[in-house]
RNA sequence: CGGGCUGUGGCGCAGCUUGGCAGCGCGCCUGCUUUGGGAGCAGGAGGUCGUCGGUUCGAAUCCGACCAGCCCGACCA
C-alpha cells in the first residue's frame, strides 16, 4: 500500500487520557481510535494486525483439528436463563428488547450457544468436535481502561470442545495448551501458564495463559526453583511456623482504648505482634453473616472464599456488624459467636493467640484457636505474599507479578450440556450429557500486550509475525525521478515476491518519515534517497536496531526476504 | 458502585479566580523557498466553548441539573 493514499493518522503529541504504553502508542501510531469508553474502532493498521493474529490463531486453531463457525452476537435471554447465568452475571451483561417485547442479550461469551448446537449431535460416535469462532463479545464492565487492555466491546477467539466423556476433555485441554503456548510464541509474546480460579464459568481445572507486564491487572506468584505459577486468587505457599508462648487458663480480656488495626495492636507488646493476632471479617455469604478468621498478618483473598462457597458474597456493613456482634470493627472476635465461622487452616493448632472481644476498646489474650473459636470449616482464603516459600517444592520462594491474561482455558464439565439437553448416546445406547471445555483468547488484548512488552521511546516495534506490513520504503525525495522510480520499482518487486511493503510516497521532510515509521514499528525500513541512488543502493534497517547495513537495490529483495521469512 | 479530576477547532492546551470581540502551539489548505531526523516566509480555512436550564443589559467565565471521558478503589464471564 501506498502511504499517500493509507489512512494512518498519526499524532505528534500523546493523547492527553492514555497511560498505558500500547494505548498511548496505538492511538498515536494510528492504530486505533476510540468511540467509547471501552470501545475502539480498529482503523486500517490495527485491522492488519488484527488481521494477522487471527491469522495465527486459526493456524493453530486447524492444527489441532478445530473447526471455525461463526455464532450471532445478540441472544435470546432464554438461551442464558436455561443455564441460570441470565442471573448469574447480572450487571455486565447488555441486556434489551426487540419490537416484539422479547428479551435479548449482548453475548459475553458463547457457551450457550456452542452447546445449544451441540444438542444436534446425536451419537457417541459424532465425537469428539472442536469448534470455534473469532467474534466479538460484549460485556459493560464498571471500569474500563488501559487502551485495548481492559474495553467493553472486543473479538475473542473462543473455542468449545465436545466429548463423551472425561478422558476425551483432558486431551482436548491438553491439545490447547499446546495450541496457545505456540500461538503467544508466534506473537512473540513469552507466556506463561497459570492455575487460575473458573469464576462463575463453572468446571473444574482451568489454566490462564499470562504476559508479564506492570500493566497488567491480574497478579500471579511464580516460584523461582520448580515452575509453580498461579494466578493470587488460588495461589498458596508454605505456611511459616510461628511457635506459640504457653498460657494457662481461658482467654483473658485487656483494655485496648483507641486500638481499631492490627498494626495498633502490636505495639502492646511481643504478645501481640501480628502474627500472632487473629483477624476477624465479618462477610456475608449469601444470607448468612458469617466470620471469617485468618492470621492478623494475613490478607483475605476474596476469589477463594467466593470459589469455595455457594452464594453471592460480600463485606457486612458497619451498621449490620454492631447489630450483629455489639462492637465496631477493630475490636471484632470470633470467641464464643454464635455465628458460622470460617478458619484460615494455618490457625489450626495455634493458642495464646490475641483477638477482639466483641466490645469496643477491648481484645482477648490467651486464645486457643480449636479451643475457643467455633470453627465450622476450614478454607485457604489467605492471599499469597512477595517471598513466601513455595509450598510445591519447598525450596524455592514465590515472587509476585503483575501480567495480563490473553489466553484462558476451562474444562466445563457438563454444565452447560446438562441444562441445554445436548446429549449423545454412548455405547450402551443411553443418554449421556457432552462433556465440554471453552477456551478462550482475546485478539485486541494480544496485540496490546505485544506492544506493552515491544516498544521503545520511539514507538511500536513489531515482530514481523504481527507487524501490519513487514518493510516500509522510505522514499526521501519521492519526487527526485532516479529516487522514484528506484522506489517504484523495489515496490512492484517486493509485493510480487509476497513480502508486504508500504511505500512511503508522501511529499513530507525526511525527519517526519522517519519519525512516523518508527512510531508505526514496521520491522524493517529500506531507505532510498538521492545519496545512495547514484551508487544504486538502498539503506536497509530493522526497527529493534539489530541491523543496518547497505545493499545493491538488485540484491534488495533476496535480502529481505532471508530476513523476512 | 464510592472518591478525585477533566470537557474550549483534527491533536495538545491557555482563557474561567475578578462576566464585556474566543486565543496559542501543532496539524490542515494555497504560493514561494527548502529537503538524509518532526523546515522557513507569506496568505488562508476551521469552534453550537459537553448538554439543558437559571442569574445578568451581557455567560466559555457565576449557579443548578444532566451527559461524557480519564485516574484511584470496589468489581471483572
Amino acid at each position: 500500500m501506498r502511504w499517500s493514499r493509507t489512512f494512518i493518522p498519526t499524532l505528534r503529541e500523546d493523547p492527553a487520557d492514555a497511560v498505558a504504553a500500547s494505548h498511548r502508542l496505538l492511538v498515536r501510531g494510528g492504530f486505533i481510535r476510540q468511540l467509547m469508553a471501552g470501545s475502539y474502532s480498529l482503523l486500517p493498521l490495527g485491522m492488519r494486525v488484527a488481521t494477522k493474529v487471527s491469522g495465527i490463531i486459526r493456524d493453530e486453531m486447524n492444527a489441532i483439528g478445530g473447526q471455525e463457525l461463526l455464532a450471532p452476537v445478540v441472544h435470546p435471554a432464554e438461551l442464558w436463563k436455561r443455564t441460570g447465568r441470565w442471573d448469574d452475571v447480572e450487571g455486565i451483561m447488555v441486556k434489551f428488547e426487540d419490537r416484539r417485547g422479547a428479551d435479548l442479550v449482548l453475548a459475553l461469551t458463547h457457551e450457550e450457544v456452542f452447546a445449544q448446537l451441540a444438542s444436534e449431535l446425536n451419537s457417541y460416535r459424532e465425537l469428539p468436535q472442536l469448534w470455534y469462532h473469532l467474534q466479538t463479545k460484549f460485556r459493560d464492565e464498571a471500569r474500563p481502561k488501559s487502551g485495548l487492555l481492559r474495553v467493553r466491546e472486543f473479538i475473542m477467539k473462543d473455542s468449545y470442545s465436545l466429548d463423551v466423556g472425561l478422558d476425551g476433555l483432558d486431551v482436548q485441554f491438553e491439545a490447547h495448551r499446546g495450541a496457545y503456548d505456540r500461538v503467544f510464541a508466534r506473537m512473540g509474546l513469552e507466556s506463561i501458564q497459570v492455575e487460575a480460579s473458573s469464576g462463575n464459568m463453572g468446571g473444574s481445572d482451568s489454566v490462564e495463559f499470562v504476559v508479564r507486564s506492570d500493566a497488567g491487572e491480574d497478579r500471579v506468584a511464580l516460584c523461582d526453583s520448580c515452575g509453580y505459577a498461579a494466578n493470587l486468587e488460588r495461589a498458596v505457599s508454605a505456611t511459616d511456623e510461628v511457635p506459640d508462648d504457653p498460657w494457662e487458663g481461658p482467654p483473658q480480656p485487656f483494655p485496648t482504648p483507641g486500638v481499631r488495626t492490627i498494626a495498633g495492636l502490636t505495639v502492646m507488646g511481643r504478645f501481640a505482634a501480628a502474627r500472632r493476632q487473629i483477624k476477624t471479617l465479618a462477610y456475608y455469604v449469601g444470607d448468612e453473616f458469617t466470620l471469617l478468621v485468618l492470621r492478623g498478618d494475613h490478607d483475605l483473598e476474596i476469589q477463594k472464599l467466593v470459589d469455595a462457597v455457594a452464594g453471592v458474597v460480600r463485606p457486612a456493613t458497619e451498621g449490620e456488624i454492631v447489630e450483629k456482634l455489639g462492637a465496631r470493627p477493630g475490636s471484632l472476635g470470633a470467641v464464643g459467636v454464635e455465628h458460622p465461622v470460617i478458619g484460615d487452616p494455618v490457625l489450626r493448632g495455634r493458642f495464646n493467640m490475641v483477638t477482639g472481644a466483641n466490645e469496643d476498646d477491648v481484645h482477648l489474650r490467651g486464645v486457643d484457636v480449636e479451643r475457643d473459636l467455633p470453627v465450622g470449616r476450614w478454607l485457604d482464603m489467605r492471599s499469597v505474599r512477595e517471598g513466601e516459600d513455595c509450598n510445591t517444592c519447598r525450596s524455592g520462594s514465590l515472587s509476585l507479578s503483575k501480567v495480563i491474561e490473553v489466553g484462558h482455558i476451562f474444562k466445563l464439565g457438563r454444565k452447560y450440556s446438562e441444562a441445554l439437553g445436548a446429549t449423545v448416546l454412548d455405547e450402551s445406547g443411553r443418554p449421556t450429557p457432552i462433556v465440554m471445555g471453552s477456551y478462550g483468547i482475546g485478539v485486541g488484548r494480544s496485540m496490546a500486550a505485544v506492544v506493552e512488552v515491544s516498544h521503545d521511546g520511539k514507538g511500536i516495534i513489531w515482530p514481523v509475525s504481527v507487524a501490519p506490513f513487514a518493510v516500509v520504503i522510505t522514499l526521501l525525495r519521492p519526487d527526485n525521478p532516479a529516487v522514484g522510480q528506484a522506489g517504484e520499482r523495489l515496490y512492484r518487486d517486493l509485493n510480487n515476491a509476497g513480502i508486504e511493503v508500504l511505500l512511503d510516497d508522501r511529499k513530507e521532510r525526511p525527519g517526519v518519515k522517519f519519525a512516523d515509521a518508527e512510531l508505526v514499528g514496521i520491522p524493517y525500513r529500506l531507505t532510498i534517497g538521492p545519496r545512495g541512488i547514484e551508487s544504486r543502493e538502498a539503506e536497509l534497517a530493522s526497527r529493534d536496531g539489530s541491523l543496518a547495513e547497505t545493499v545493491p537495490l538488485d540484491r534488495v529483495i533476496a535480502r529481505l526476504a532471508e530476513m523476512v521469512s
